[in-house]
DNA sequence: TATTAATACCTTGTATAACCTAGTACTGTA
DNA sequence: TACAGTACTAGGTTATACAAGGTATTAATA
């Protein structure tokens, strides 16, 4: 069994979450996003950024804002919109649900 | 956003997982792992866990038995083997490394 | 004995859609 | 001009999960 293509799988549909979840502390730039999601452990490249950001964007749950930088061109900086939040605490809500149901398997409930 | 698509995305690849953790208990058969399954809030039909089956079968996570039943044709027993005990352990650890990025990515650290 | 119902097993084809590779292009700075 | 830091895209790969249909065995009944 190739347990690497089972952990991707795991970790497939999670990348929305996790990102949606750290524009709700504050806004952040693609780069931003990769540094904070490498420091949890979870390594994810421009290609597959870039398009994703942009599919969340037109899903109304992400919007941008401009910002210069000292050192170089500028930034997008992404921030969750109002209904970007309510999709968050369903997602939240789904987790709850998958651990909790792992959870049930385990302890044969 | 369709978070039902969101929610499913999650669920991907959590399946296999949830099927050895069930069958690291005892053997089950088809009808067996709906139900259990059902019981965890997790629906799945057979034209999902019958190739599943076959294909974790083919990995050599698992193996069957052929058990006589009381009404009706006889049933697949499915067993996890010693592979598929060292592969189960893999997933706990990627399972475990899942939940702590995200509880990472929720505490800031 | 034939027929039907119930239970079990299985396969094919398709939708989905996430993710990555491998680039391009623009902007500012040295 | 060269380089580094941004932003972006087209195209391909991959695998899951499901819907729908088919086969085989057993039990019950006419």
């Amino acid at each position: 069994m190739n347990v690497d293509n089972a952990k991707s799988q795991m970790r497939k549909g999670m990348l929305d979450y996790c990102i949606m979840l750290l524009l709700n502390e504050k806004p952040y730039y693609t780069s931003d996003i990769i540094q904070r999601l490498k420091e949890a452990n979870l390594l994810v490249v421009e290609g597959t950024l870039y398009p994703l950001l942009t599919r969340l964007k037109n899903d109304g749950v992400l919007s941008y804002e401009w910002q210069e930088s000292t050192q170089g061109p500028p930034r997008k900086y992404y921030v969750l919109t109002d209904e970007g939040r309510e999709a968050l605490s369903q997602m939240d809500a789904a987790w709850n649900e998958l651990e909790s149901t792992i959870h049930m398997i385990k302890l044969r409930v």
